[in-house]
DNA sequence: AATGTTTATCGTAATATTACAATATAGATA
DNA sequence: TATCTATATTGTAATATTACGATAAACATT
């Protein structure tokens, strides 16, 4: 017990939850936040601006890297990471999607 | 150590990072789907509908509501779970100015 | 080559999540 | 009121997440 049952769900349920999950710490909204301030960015800088270590830092990029919500690019001896929009599209039009079908609803 | 440090992180961090991490379990995306396809639900609907157990199901189920995402009204001796839309719009309003400004830049 | 800088990985302690059996609670119905 | 039905709560085992010190790896610079 204690593990997510993965496979008694669909592909799609499995990725909306992935990605959401990735996107459910407020030190990764806070590195999202800041990658679209900054423009581009490299990690040293994350670690300035959040108020934790840069190993936990680097765990976090790591899972958003994971989820597909940013890329990383060598850039010399440090890297650059970037927001991957395509991810977040996924999430845009699920979310518009509901939206759309809960405002024709009539219930409670 | 191991807990989140919320208190290190904006409000509307923290707020964004709570509803995302509701999302974040393909069992809650199951329920929302459930609760869209249904249009109108009553907890026992959902049992029947998820290879989970019912303790399991009311946990989740609870999670959503503290997370604002659906909200609970007694009908009878069963009580009827709807979507909240308020709170989707909060998402998708954020993945909204993410992609505008995501597709304004030009990196890496 | 030695040293410095940047990022990743390992190991691990603290905490949180997931799942469910057992049980409680609340309202409906006999 | 006794019983049934629907949902919530409690307790707890299994697993996952979070955070960080220590260390490694990769590249740059001297």
């Amino acid at each position: 017990m204690g593990a997510t049952k993965t496979d008694h769900f669909t592909d799609r349920q499995n990725q909306i939850a992935i990605i959401a999950k990735a996107l459910g710490h407020p030190a990764r909204i806070a590195i999202i936040d800041y990658l679209l301030k900054v423009n581009s960015c490299i990690c040293g800088d994350i670690v300035n601006e959040l108020p934790l270590a840069q190993p936990t830092i680097s765990q976090h990029l790591k899972e958003l890297k994971n989820a597909g919500l940013i890329k990383g690019s060598i850039e010399g001896n440090s890297i650059c990471y970037c927001i991957d929009e395509k991810t977040f599209d996924i999430l845009k039009d699920y979310f518009s999607k509901i939206i759309t079908t809960v405002t024709n609803q009539k219930c409670c």
